[in-house]
Parts: structure tokens; sequence; C-alpha cells
RNA sequence: CGGAGCGUAGCGCAGUCUGGUAGCGCGUUUGCUUCGGGAGCAAAAGGCCGUGGGUUCAAAUCCCACCGCUCCGACCA
């Protein structure tokens, strides 16, 4: 390809509306070109780069025995209505109306079409297991599109979908989709990390996402150095261990005017981690009240998942009265307004002696609590209920855990049976019974998973493309395309790259070589070679691959450049 | 959905407070000179100043409504 005939702009200036790096190099380097939040073309480069993401998954996908098909994207109300998801996806979902007035759905996922396929399609123990993917536009109305392709409208997603017979047999196609997904990393250049995740709307019974570690990432997460690391959402902890000396009798003491924790804790001169937080939540439209030590927070998808409700929610001003008998910021476990109201509690505050707690009366405190002998919290009800922090005790080793931030590239599910229970999705066991298939679930965003190259991968002057997701493998700067003995030397080295398979665009353009140079970083394509009038009398070409600094140029005689450059591409 | 900010040439911005009919840099086009890390000079093209309404002799500028974009937040007592 030569550059003068290729759709190229770069910008010298960052975009007004990036905030990230990845996003700032997507637009400057002419990869993609917004039309609105969250709705991207991609441009020339930037679909090249995303085809050769996507094709290293369809790679990897066949390899692992998943087989490629397409589904609808206009997916009928019925099918939605069916897993109930019409409803619980709420507004998260694109609904559009045909001319008859007929609903359908932009598709966000695609569990329900496939398991439409998977009931029809399949009917015998024979037909499996089997595992379909396709690689597909979803639609999703995001609260907040932001950071370019990473949380978009509109994206490019890989989504498989696995069959079995049985939870164990589920197992080796979940191991199966794991292994494919670390080695799609692996070759996109990306160092992904896996880490167990809540299933959220998606449903099922466990789940990994695979992270880019970035600090740009929208994911909190906490890891350990044996290798343990999990979702915010999800992270668990070992409580930490308490003696607290027993305490005097339990005292009512004013606070006039403190209401946060920040507040009281200034007030009487004790640290946070001293005053047990207490918070009425409204679970299923029960008041339940949530207690933990001043210093932590409460994690909600933990609380969900320890009272199996399908949804908690902080209490209103009026609820929390009614329930208590004060007013938020005086609320506490002992004697409540509601004496039939659960008090759950966090399984650190176990044992908690001589800490402080709202009185339950506005303005009002009381120090000098021992949780087991002043409040009725019943031991089955302390559990783990806060989100993780820097230097908590690691689950599954006792070290202490350090805070992350992630992109989150990959999400592996174990549904089960959710949906194809719900479907009916049933085959015939060899002695004729009908069973239920169990499924699993398996995404990459292919737009964000480029991104995330770009965010791990980049300096002050460009993007650094691995070679295997560069728009072009190889740029070759033609610095007097004038000189027809240059031109000659550019044209058949690119010849000789494109006969061995290898991307390659020659810069022609009558440009100043600080302009090229720039461009090439800005770009950021994996190898650099330099052909110019000056160079070719003094010996020879110049190879640099992009991630290597001046001091690494190699100037080689024109007749090795090509086992040079593909060295270099290794 | 709540709060804040912003919509002016392809991109980045000034001008708005204090109304008088639009400007800078980059990019683009042409010419000359330059030519190994974003060149210089000269000329030129390019704007319903987000949309609609209002005030005024006169509106990018003041008022109202709407649309769009960006950031922050979405109840942690």
């Amino acid at each position: 390809m030569k550059w003068t005939k290729a759709l190229i702009q770069t910008l010298r200036e960052n975009p007004g509306d990036a905030e990230i790096d990845s996003h700032k190099l997507l637009v400057r380097a002419g990869l993609v070109k917004k039309m609105a939040g969250g709705l991207y073309t991609y441009l020339p480069l930037g679909l090249r780069s995303l085809k050769k993401v996507e094709n290293i998954v369809r790679e990897e996908m066949n390899r692992a025995g998943a087989q490629e098909i397409v589904m609808p994207i206009l997916q009928t109300a019925e099918l939605w209505k069916e897993s109930g998801r019409w409803d619980s996806m709420g507004p998260n979902m694109f609904k559009v109306k045909d001319r008859a007035r007929h609903d359908y759905a932009l598709a966000p996922t695609a569990e329900e079409a496939v398991v439409d396929v998977a009931r029809s399609v399949i009917s015998s123990y024979r037909q499996l297991p089997v595992t379909v993917y396709q690689i597909q536009w979803k639609f999703r109305d995001e609260i907040r599109p932001r950071f370019g392709l990473m949380r978009s409208k509109e994206f490019l997603m890989k989504d498989a979908y696995s069959f079995d017979t049985s939870m164990e047999a589920a197992d080796g196609s979940y191991e199966a989709m794991y292994e494919a997904y670390k080695r799609i990393f692996s070759r996109c250049g990306l160092a992904a990390v896996p880490v167990e995740a809540d299933t959220g709307d998606i449903g099922g019974k466990s789940s990994h996402e695979f992270h880019v570690l970035a600090e740009a990432g929208e994911d909190g997460i906490a890891a350990c150095q044996c290798g343990y690391a999990a979702n915010l959402e999800k992270a668990s902890r070992r409580a930490p261990a308490r003696e607290d000396e027993s305490c005097p009798e339990a005292e009512v003491v004013p606070t006039p005017g403190a209401k946060t924790i920040e507040e009281v804790s200034r007030f009487m001169g004790m640290p946070a981690s001293k005053f047990v937080k207490s918070l009425i939540y409204m679970c299923d439209g029960k008041p339940v009240m949530v207690c933990v030590a001043g210093d932590r927070e409460v994690n909600e998808i933990k609380l969900k998942h320890f009272l199996d409700v399908a949804s908690v929610e902080l209490a209103t001003p009026a609820d929390i009265l009614s329930a208590s008998g004060a007013s938020a910021g005086s609320v506490g476990p002992v004697k409540p307004l509601d004496a039939s109201m659960r008090i759950v509690a966090d399984f650190a505050l176990k044992g908690a002696k001589g800490v402080m707690v709202g009185a339950n009366i506005d303005d009002n405190h009381i120090k000098n609590v021992d949780l087991a002998r002043d409040t009725k919290i019943a031991d089955e009800d302390y559990a783990d209920l806060t989100i993780v922090a820097e230097g908590d005790i690691c689950p599954k080793c006792g070290a202490k855990m350090s805070d992350k931030r992630g992109i989150e590239v990959g999400h592996v599910f174990k549904l089960g049976v959710k949906y194809t229970e719900a479907m009916k999705a049933v085959y015939k066991t060899k002695d004729i019974n009908e069973e239920v298939m169990v499924m699993g679930c398996y995404g990459i965003g292919v737009g964000r998973t480029m991104q995330a190259i770009i965010e791990q991968s980049h300096d002050k002057d460009g993007i650094i493309w691995p070679s295997s997701v560069s728009p072009y493998q190889v740029v070759i700067e033609n610095l007097d395309p004038s000189d027809a003995h240059v031109t000659e030397v550019a044209d058949r080295l690119e010849a000789e790259l494109e006969a061995k398979g290898v991307d390659v665009i020659v810069d022609d353009r009558e440009e100043r070589p600080g302009v090229k140079f720039k461009d090439a970083d800005l770009i950021g394509f994996t190898v650099r070679v330099v052909v110019g009038a000056k160079g070719l009398s003094n010996g020879g070409i110049e190879v640099k691959r992009r991630a290597d600094d001046k001091s690494k140029t190699k100037v080689v005689p024109v007749e090795e450049a090509l086992a040079v450059i593909l060295d270099s591409l290794k």
C-alpha cells in the first residue's frame, strides 16, 4: 500500500473530549472517528487492527473446537420475554418497533437467541457437547458511554456459548474457553489476568473476568501475590483476628450536630474503625440493618447474595425513621424501634467490644458497646459484607492484598441451566429421558481489546503496536520519492515483504522526513524502514523497531534488508 | 436521572462579561525557497457562531426553550 493512496489523517493536537491516552491516540492516529457519544467509525487503519484482533479470536475459538455462526442483531421481543430479560434488562436495551408495531430488541448479548437455536437444532445427547460463537455487533444503551471504544453504545463482541449434558461436562467446556482466552490475549501482546467476578445481569453460578491492568481501567480489582485476584464486586477476605478487651457498661452520650462517621469520630476523638456504621437497606421491600466498621463500605452485591434477595437499596429517610426511631447518622443495632428488623453485620465485627454505635435517638451515640452482650445479632448473621480494601487479608493464602485497576476485556460464565430451563432447551438421553442442557457463555470485547492494547503499549510519541495487530507491520519511509533509485529500492522491498505475507505501507508522500517520522511513531507501526538517497550512499537502509530507542537502529545493506526486517517482526 | 462545564472553519481555541455584522494556530490548495525528527515566505479557499423563538435600529454576544457533547455524581449515614 502507498501512503498517498491510503485514507490516513493524523492530528497534531489531542481531541478536546478524550481523557485517557488510548482514546487520544485512537483519534490522533486516525484509527477512528467519532459520530456521537459512544458511536465510532473505524477508519481504514483502525479497521485493519480491529480485523486482526478479530481474526486472532476466530482462530483460537476454532482451535478450541468452537464453531462460528451469525445470529440476527434485530431480535424479537417474544424471545426476550421468554427469559424474562425484556423487562429485567430494562433501559440498557435498545428497543425498536417494525411497521406493524411489533417489538424488537437490538441484541445487547445473545443467550436467548442461541438457546432458541440450540433447542431446535439439538435433540440428542449424541450432539453434545457443542460450543458455538459469533463475532457480531452488540448494542447497549449505556448510562454513560466513555473513553472512546472502552464503553460505547455499539461494539463488536465475540460471544461463545457452550452446551453440555452435565455440570461436570460443562466445566470442561469452560476450561477450554478459559485456555483459549489466555492464548488470545497473549497473541495480542496483552498481559491479561483472570479474576473472579460476580455474574451480574447474565446470571449463572460462577465467572471469571479477564482484565488488562491499567490505571485508566474502570474496574477495581483486589490482587494477591499468591495469584488470587477478584473484582471488588466479588472479592472476599479473611476477617482479621479481634482481641478486644472487655468493656464497662454501655452508656449513651450526646453527639450534637455530628452526623457522619467522620464528624462523630472527630467529636469523640476516636478513630473511625472503633465505630460501627449502621445502614438500613430495604431488601425486597423489608428493612434490614447492616453494620460494618466505621472505616469500611458495604458491598451491596455481597449483601444481596447473603440475604438471597432480588433487590437491595438504601432506605429513604422516612423508612429509616420508622425502623430505627432516629434519622440517618444516629442509627445503631442496640434496640431499634422496629424490634423485628433483621440485623446483619460484617464478620470483622464479630466479638467487637468497646465500640461506638448510633443510639437510635437523634444526635446521640452509645459508647462501650459489646456487640455480643448488647445486641441481638445472631451468630449466623455475621458475614463477609464489605468491599475489600488495600491491605486486607487474602482469603486463599493469608497475605495482604493490594488494589489494582483493570480493563475488562473478556468474561467467562458458568451459566448452569438458567436460560435452558426457562426456555426449555432439552435433549434426549441414552435411556430416552429428557434433560435440560447445561450452558456456559463467554464474551470478548474486540474493540475494547484493541484499545486496551494501545492503553498498555504506548509512549509519549504514540502507539507501539505488537506485530500481530499492527495496522501495517512495516512502514517503509521513502525519504526521496522523486528520486528514481530510492523509489525503486523502496518499492522492491515492499513487493518482497508482501510476497512473504507481511503487511507493509510505503510512505511516498512529498513531505519532510520529520513529518514522516512523527506520523510513523504516532500510528506506531511495529517496524520502520528508512530508505533515502543519503542512506543508500552511506551503506544502506535503516531498520528500527518502534519499541526500541534510536540507538538500536540497524543500518544494513540493501540486499540484507529483507532478512533483517523479517527478523525484527518476530 | 442529579450537578457542573461546553457547543464559533476539518482539528485545537479566542471573541460573549461591556450588542455594531467573525478572528488566531494547526490542517487544506497554489507558487517559490527549503529538505534526516511536525520548515520559511507569499497568496487563497473554507463559517445559518448547535436549533428554534424573543428583546433591539442592530445579536456569536442579552432573555427563554430545546438539542447535542464532556466531566463529576447516583444516596455508605
